[in-house]
DNA sequence: CGGAATTGTTTTAAGCCTAAAATAACGGCC
DNA sequence: GGCCGTTATTTTAGGCTTAAAACAATTCCG
């Protein structure tokens, strides 16, 4: 029951704020998906750049990187971090230039490039990796283990539903 | 089981991509929260570009407005958008220069404005939420209502888990 | 072989976003 | 009144992001 007149301290509202009670379901859940998401998320770039001094893509790009040590492609890098790939251009550039990532050109078609940590970049990402995985935990242990298990199925059906949507 | 070595068709990776049996459950769970999250948003945005020339943080911002019909005061709006005050200042100027929204000043506390919807403001809104709300229906079409009311149950869980892993 | 369609990446133009510093107005207090 | 801490907003500098166009190399296929 939400009080217009007199509210003692407006509580630093978010994207569900202000919702009506005859909102329909699948609005409420995706706003408040979206509103979990930006809450993670902010909060670990938050910590990147106070205890690491960078970013999240710039994390993201690393992450992804490590797990795949031959390299990825621009293209393959794009698709798994889910941005453009003119968006992926420049943040490889910086971290170029930062010496954290190497691009390499493929011998059999010019047209692509492989890009990989080196091991500065190696270096980095193990120091963070630790920090990162802590954070989320800490910002998860709320749930419990079937909790967690639960939201992660029904998210699978989320994630399921979304992809088929598209294809009709 | 990932064969690395002859993947006939690489199906568009994403966050999850890559992820190890042996990563915490925390970890996956986040990112496949993510990727949810971004597919949703981001096809929300291609179809804001194609059908109505806008683009999200706009959209958000008029339906938050919306919400409120006495408008909203600067720090309200960033506050409930989840966006930074000094973003927020870029995009009210934006959609002032568009004629949907309306800076005006309060006569007590010459500080602060307070935005609203203009008439055009609200008739742009309302043409377009129709077609929003059949969007995320369609997208959450996979999922029964039992199943979105338990994960929105469970995102609620988080959204206070994350709120409360900060005030330590 | 030689054009045509395709694929991989970069460029461009514009908008979004943040943190931090700067401005400006308010309120309390001597 | 005049200073001081707080609050509301804007400015600044830099990075992130996208869609669309441009460029370049490959492959298809007659």
């Amino acid at each position: 029951m939400a009080d217009a007149a007199t509210p003692t301290t407006p509580p630093a509202g978010d994207f569900e704020t202000g919702l009506e009670g005859n909102d329909k379901l699948q609005l409420r859940l995706w706003l408040r998906l979206l509103t979990c998401s930006n809450l993670i998320e902010s909060e670990i770039r938050r910590r990147l750049r106070r205890d690491f001094a960078t970013t999240l893509p710039r994390f993201d790009l690393l992450s992804q990187l490590d797990r795949s040590p031959g390299g990825l492609s621009m293209t393959e890098l794009s698709q798994r971090l889910m941005v453009s790939n003119g968006n992926l251009t420049g943040l490889v550039d910086r971290l170029v230039a930062d010496g954290q990532v190497s691009r390499r050109a493929d011998p059999k078609d010019r047209r692509t490039s492989h890009i990989s940590l080196t091991a500065r970049g190696k270096r980095h990402f193990d120091e963070m990796t630790p920090a990162h995985e802590t954070w989320v935990e800490d910002m998860l242990a709320g749930l419990g283990g079937s909790d967690m298990r639960q939201l992660h199925a029904l998210l699978a059906q989320l994630k399921q539903s979304v992809g088929g949507s598209k294809e009709a």
